[in-house]
RNA sequence: GCGGGCGUAACUCAGUGGUAGAGUGCCACCUUGCCAAGGUGGAUGUCGAGGGUUCGAAUCCCUUCGCCCGCUCCA
């Protein structure tokens, strides 16, 4: 991995953020061939995904997918921030259950005990059977007397006076009426071994939860020039809540159908506990999300249809290898409200032999909309005119729901690190042993023209040659050419940064019109007609 | 967050109290006839930053920032 590094700096793919400053904790930049390589990620997603969805093939339901783009703020209205759950726990600490994935304020744990009140309910901290989670005593009090589950496990058979004040319940326990005393886990007075006991409020089981933990998960900022509390505003952690936001504007204003899916890619931000392991983690980091939306029957279809498109795109890129592996989540990983997630993951030198996430496509159910419904006011169904049942007139009468969702997010700079990784080959036996494969369709220089040696014309042909390939294919990327030094360090020079062609003049151009293709990944070279470089070219970068 | 390692030229590194170094790369010129070839010359350093000790600090001490590794975590 430090060869990669050091490679990605000494050519200008990755440079740390200020370095001249010392450097920012989670933060790196793209030189110049780095922000070519990864705006040719960018673009093949956006060709991919939104141009022309899928390489045209049909999705489950035998039609064409369709896509279309939006780009929304990184700064949103701090409602959506509420409404899609990332506000929770900014300030106070929190508790995970690892199993189920939910998380919780760290004070609104609440052990019931059935601690008799004649004890003043006072005494050291035992082990309680079963926990909840409650934003307050008298919540907790309430719902041990009304919940059947809890009722049962306490052996409530009659329950009179209750006071959530004093978090007392008068009950009968099965030893007549007495009063019971209810008392909150105080997270900050439990060691860590104490907090592994506690049962999950979730699932009862016993060390799931993890220690209370303070998170900052998103940045904050202020709005206007004055900078006070009430302007406070958070930048994102994901692109995908732009487009739940605008989900109803999509739906008015373009004449899409369910099913259909909205991209969106940019930057989010996230405070990271521990940036590490290169550009892997970054606090600054850039997102391709698509969110496809679609009928609840017809969800897992085109979840799965998406899980298996994504794995192949990635192998499209370059990616081909042992190295990448879909990993399907297990049933107790799933958020509460998922039907499916799949992980793209990458078997990266530091993370090896485990593998590092690139993409998760999920199955998000009708979760976020109905977040942004409940939390915003707004009507956020959709209205299908296709299903219900036929009207006389041919029609059908109509349905409305909440779209289902499948969210396959990628990110833009781990698939960058990952096709580093990937192309980075070392063959001591070259002349240039450190070299990058990358596919043809990313490398950030595109080929390379040389004259052999720079006298008897051959630069001149070279230029010539130089200036067509740049007319005919300056959207697809760099065309270099270069006459200093020798031919040997010319080839290498361009190997270390991933071109995968270098046309060569020599004295036999002059005699026949002929120029010589040496390709990258093998050394080897054939000769070719001048005039066939542009198609041998376009054949290669495809389109 | 805890523990360990590291930070000297663009890259890899040497330099343990006394003039800032090497190899590679880069640039120029010469040479060139297909793989970092050869020759000559050249440019490039707040020795990560700040403070302290000392006649004198890249070197010793303190602080800090960054990178890497392990644990934790991955919202």
């Amino acid at each position: 991995m430090d060869a990669i590094m050091a490679l990605c700096k000494r050519r200008g793919f990755i440079y740390q953020a200020s370095e001249i400053y010392g450097g920012i904790n989670g933060f790196w930049d793209y030189g110049p061939l780095g922000a070519q390589l990864k705006k040719n990620l960018r673009d093949a997603w956006w060709q991919d995904m939104v141009l022309r969805p899928c390489w045209g093939r049909s999705g489950p339901n035998g039609k064409p997918v369709r896509c279309v783009p939006v780009e929304t703020c990184i700064i949103q209205h701090p409602r959506v921030w509420e409404a899609s759950g990332h506000v929770a726990g900014f300030n106070d600490p929190m508790v995970d259950d690892k199993q189920t994935k939910q998380r919780f304020r760290a004070d609104h744990l609440f052990g019931l005990f059935a601690r008799p009140q004649s004890s003043g309910g006072q005494g050291h901290f035992e082990i309680p059977k079963v926990t909840i989670v409650a934003s307050t005593v008298g919540e907790a009090v309430e719902r041990l007397v009304s919940e059947k589950p809890l009722r049962k496990i306490f052996n409530v058979r009659d329950v009179g006076h209750s006071s959530g004040a004093s978090g007392t319940v008068q009950a009968d326990l099965g030893g007549g009426m007495h009063h019971w005393h209810v008392e909150a886990v105080r997270w900050n007075q439990l060691d860590e071994a104490a907090l592994q006991e506690v049962p999950s409020p979730f699932t009862g089981k016993r060390g799931s939860l993890t220690s209370p933990r303070q998170f900052n998960l998103m940045f904050k900022t202020y709005t206007g020039a004055t900078a006070t509390e009430d302007d406070k505003v958070y930048m994102r952690p994901e692109t995908a809540q732009g487009i739940f936001v605008q989900f109803k504007n999509v739906i008015d204003t373009t004449r899409v159908k369910v099913p259909f899916g909205i991209a969106n890619t940019g930057k989010s931000f996230r405070n990271e506990v521990t940036p590490r392991n290169f550009t892997f983690r970054s606090r600054e980091f850039e997102q391709a999300e698509l969110e496809f939306f679609c009928h609840p029957d017809e969800s897992v279809d085109w979840y799965r249809f998406w899980r298996d498109f994504r794995m192949e795109w990635w192998k499209s890129v370059g990616l081909a290898g042992d190295n990448l592996v879909l990993r399907e989540h297990d049933k107790d990983e799933l958020s509460h409200y998922s039907q499916g997630t799949s992980d793209v993951e990458y078997r990266f030198p530091f993370t090896a032999p485990g593998f590092g996430e690139l993409e998760g496509i999920a199955h998000r159910g009708n979760f976020d909309l109905t977040q942004h419904q409940r939390h915003s006011g707004a009507k956020l169904e959709y209205n299908d005119t296709e299903r219900g049942e036929p009207l006389p007139n041919g029609q059908r009468r109509g349905e409305r729901y909440l779209p289902h969702c499948i969210e396959p997010a990628a990110g833009l700079d781990r698939g960058v690190l990952a096709l580093l990784c990937e192309a980075y080959t070392v063959d001591p036996s070259r002349a240039s042993p450190e070299f990058l494969k990358l596919h043809p369709r990313l490398a950030p220089i595109k080929a390379a023209v040389f004259p052999l040696v720079a006298k008897d014309g051959m630069p001149e042909i070279a230029e010539k040659l130089h200036a067509d390939l740049c007319e005919r294919f300056w959207r697809a990327g760099a065309i270099e050419l270069d006459e200093k030094q020798s031919i040997g360090k010319r080839y290498a020079r361009m190997d270390e940064a991933g071109c995968p062609f270098c046309f060569t003049i020599d004295g036999d151009t002059l005699k026949d019109q002929s120029v010589t293709i040496r390709e990258r990944d093998t050394g080897e070279q054939h000769r070719i007609a001048i005039d066939a470089v542009s198609g041998f070219l376009t054949d290669k970068l495809g389109g």
